[in-house]
DNA sequence: CTGAAAGCGCTAACAG
DNA sequence: CTGTTAGCGCTTTCAG
């Protein structure tokens, strides 16, 4: 029942030597004669020591910790991608500070805030969709504090960043519908203030022009917040005279297409027959709806874990740094929405 | 292009007053000429001054951070509960380092370690499957370091916890159950040693009993492990001669149920009308597997924000603290895989 | 209302 | 191999 937690100093006044020994005996440093080194060792496990990291910290101007900031936790994608980090800032014996911008800009910039006071050594950021201006994030670039954006990425700050094929993954989705048998294709997308949401859109006109088929604006629709309901842009595609109306969605996110598929089901439209469909992401949801959803799967835990490597290569060479991007490649998963080749 | 952070000393030599005065100005405490106050503030901003946390924090002997443990972040109920976590504690001006333990005892007394040695102000555990020896949890007790349990709890620990009124579900569960014609109704349980698990165990017998039904140890399945797959037992209660088979699942979480209902599905068994399945948690897929699941629902969100307000509690009024467990209230949410009332 | 000075627990020269 | 000493950036008496 000790109210206060031992120090170097309680191990060094016990065996009778000085701080500086106990120190280099507990970190392992430079030469301590082995039976002191021994001894030391014994007393802090008899005193239960901890080792102050907050006072190494201030000394040595590092913390070993490293900010994290998401949108929100909760959204697999993300408690995905922070178990990637966790795992490997770990494995490097680093501790992570994680922090929710729920989607707000000044949320998002307090966040910063208190990262840079706690003088984090880094920071990994997937900005909120509402963020657009960078000064918070460009300022931490000016103060030399490490930053690495992932998946909400912007293009213009010269840091190294993680993000998906989109353009690539939407190809491919894009590209199977097709292939299958689909002639009228919709695309509906995300906030027009993505980033990946245009690179989607692209990724669907570019596979659509691979196969001569023409753009057609009618079929192409775009939420204007991240989470608005799609159902009645969805359902007006559907009323459209039979032969204008669309054979297929590709959707820009996983929860656009559970909605979309749900509208058909109401609609007792066939699945894939009538309509085919395909999200994006692969969140757990998809494969269990009914029919299970096609899409484009986004390795969320290995982008936490490559944000985190790109953050330690910034770290060891930080003099002949250049921000790099790490492009992840997505996968098509293919199951029971869209019909067989 | 700074290479270092700005500190009062900074301000103070700028402003030719001491840094006592930038201290308190900063703060706002004690009587500080208006004037200077103000031309502390501008300083500070022109400097982009950020208060070194980490220097406070070695000084007041608190650094505003709570250490939070979770079997793996990526669980939809952790996860969850982490952003319950993170606002109220936002709220209350803490910042939050998390830590998995990835279900192993090793790596929970680690993550302890680590937390202990940040001096984090308190910590918010939910405890590996694995732990079964609570020492490194007594350790923190003994030094006064706050602690709250949350949902995966030990009952033996004299610290304040979180859980969900797991024997109430259960109960409601199988009451609705026996109440919608269900005669032979299975139990698919966690791992004994899961408190848990044995409380749901209980409410499932204390209700079969409330409507004089016996208990029948053949209907009663444990999975050993956490992650185990509970399909051959399923499938050996489902191989009983018709007049023993169970005509209800009620499974131990929702991961088993959607198991048990993909077996029941391929075996084209009936659901509800043959056979009925219930499960625990209330997880985001339970709502678009089909049949939708009918399961008891845990606050996830409401009990990490109920975690925090009993570590404040605890840290407003240390000296008449006495530990309190919070039970919080389940639902049973009335879907597919049961029978109408 | 303000300043001087001590010290939180630790690391890192420097000197032996 | 070991001890002395000077801070890291901040808060907090204590004394004006």
């Amino acid at each position: 029942m000790k109210n206060t937690e031992a120090t170097i100093w309680d191990i060094a006044i016990k065996l009778n030597i000085s701080i500086s020994t106990v120190s280099r005996a507990l970190r392992g440093v430079a030469d301590v004669n082995p039976a002191t080194k021994k001894a030391v060792e014994e007393m802090a496990k008899r005193l239960n020591y901890e080792p102050n990291r907050v006072a190494q910290s201030l000394r040595i101007k590092r913390t070993n910790t490293l900010g994290i900031i998401v949108p929100e936790i909760a959204l697999h994608f993300f408690s995905s991608a922070i178990s990637g980090i966790q795992e490997e800032a770990s494995r490097h014996g680093y501790s992570i500070m994680i922090c929710q911008s729920l989607e707000s800009y000044e949320t998002e910039k307090q966040n910063v805030h208190m990262l840079a006071s706690n003088r984090v050594d880094g920071m990994l950021i997937s900005m909120s969709s509402q963020t657009d201006d960078f000064s918070h994030i460009q300022q931490l670039v000016n103060k030399d504090i490490p930053v690495v954006l992932f998946d909400r990425v912007s293009e213009s700050l010269p840091v190294s960043k993680v993000v998906v094929d989109d353009h690539d993954g939407a190809f491919k989705a894009v590209d199977h519908l097709v292939k299958t048998g689909c002639k009228r294709i919709a695309y509906i997308g995300g906030p027009n203030s993505f980033y990946i949401s245009n690179q989607r859109k692209k990724g669907y006109l570019d596979a659509l022009q691979l196969h001569g088929m023409d753009q057609n604006d009618e079929l192409i629709i775009h939420c204007r917040e991240l989470h608005d309901d799609p159902s009645i842009q969805v359902r007006r595609l559907l009323d459209l005279p039979r032969n204008s109306r669309p054979d297929a969605f590709f959707c820009f996110n996983d929860p656009i297409a559970v909605t979309t598929l749900q509208i058909l089901k109401s609609k007792l439209v066939q699945i894939p027959d009538e309509i085919s469909v395909i999200g994006f992401t692969n969140e757990p949801v998809s494969a269990f709806i009914e029919p299970s959803l096609t899409t484009v799967s986004q390795p969320s835990h290995a982008m936490g874990k490559k944000a985190i490597e790109l953050f330690i290569e910034q770290r060891q060479y930080p003099d002949h740094f250049e921000p790099v991007t790490a492009v992840m490649k997505t996968d098509l998963i293919i199951r029971h929405s869209t019909r067989q080749l």
